[in-house]
DNA sequence: CCTACCGATCGGTAGG
DNA sequence: CCTACCGATCGGTAGG
């Protein structure tokens, strides 16, 4: 029975982190409280907050494994496809999925984030700036490519591909969130085939 | 000098409202606090929260603040188009400079109280999920006339229309939020006119 | 990882 | 509208 104190703690930081990630979803990242997240996982208050330092330090730990599971339902189905169309279809295919489906109990993280964090200042709020900035431009790299690639119609341009690509899915979140709306998953889908629509 | 109790009390909840508005935009609904607000207005906590029974009385007044400013800014000064295609362009007008120039410091409150609110029950929800409800409902009465009278095709339909503005504003809310994103309006703008095309 | 504790702040109330 | 106060909880630390 092969145990060590480094595989001891990296399950506690896991048990801690998958209670963090449910907990924040649905009461946003600052609702988190060290307090009540201690007595859901059975831990104590300095045990629980130890391995991570501070709230902060907890806080953007669990930015990254939402960061994470949003790359492993979304971006990797899609990686093996080529750049451009092909691959932007298949993206919004798994993102209408992950939106409907959605593996966090409160819905698409970066969506409630940036809005709990935008008008804030600090290191969380950075971090979640640059995970969307960086979705948007993987969004806008492949519209480039289909658009040099005649695949799409050279208007709306990859900055307005990307800008409307990431605000249906903004909008389906709220749909799927808020009203529990079946409906949403189906407008989505037209509107991403619309701004995705061969010329 | 003519001053009686009522309207100094009604000063005052508008003193408290003003502030807790402002608060709360930047901070979340939840964020407010009695204490700090307190502070900011100059009263005791007692003064602040008793016009308002509760902390709970104060999120559904500034709720219905905030519904007012968005009324005031973006629904009534399109409100004498003729309904149909010619308001639904008047009202996105609106909508891109309230969201370019918000009054709110931190932005489109009720995509904010959307996000925020969501994963949550009570009244403070219920009153979140009425606003946008009514405010799609709007969307799509104007878009159906639209398409009855064939100023728009009937496909897209009123409610994917309806879903497809808010989409959009909601993006635009976040690049201006969170990235202060000055090209955004543009592309909100063209994405509108989109989906508004005439047949 | 724990117990025991810190000062600060939370929402709210009693009594005036 | 105030002062004075309530119990609960906040994030975090000392020491082991």
């Amino acid at each position: 029975m092969p145990r060590n104190s480094a595989v001891d703690a990296a399950r506690t930081r896991s048990k801690i982190l998958i209670a963090a990630t449910d907990q924040a979803s649905l009461e946003g990242l600052e609702g988190l409280t060290i307090g009540r997240l201690a007595d859901t996982v059975g831990l104590s208050k300095a045990g629980l907050i130890g391995p991570f330092g501070s709230k902060e330090g907890l806080q953007l730990a669990v930015l990254g494994v939402t960061n994470q599971v949003f790359t492993a339902r979304v971006w990797r189905p899609a990686a093996d496809q080529p750049a451009g169309r092909a691959r932007l279809l298949a993206i919004c295919e798994h993102w209408v999925k992950y939106l409907t489906n959605c593996p966090l109990p409160g819905g698409c993280f970066i969506c409630t984030t940036t809005s709990e964090w935008d008008g804030r200042e600090g290191p969380v709020r950075d971090a979640v700036a640059e995970s969307q900035d960086l979705w948007l431009k993987t969004l806008r790299a492949d519209a480039e490519v289909a658009i040099r690639a005649g695949e799409l119609a050279p208007d709306p341009d990859a900055d307005e591909i990307a800008f409307g690509l990431n605000a249906i899915a903004m909008g389906l979140n709220q749909a799927v969130q808020l009203f529990n709306d079946t409906a949403a998953a189906g407008r989505a889908e037209k509107a991403f085939a619309r701004l995705l629509a061969t010329p």
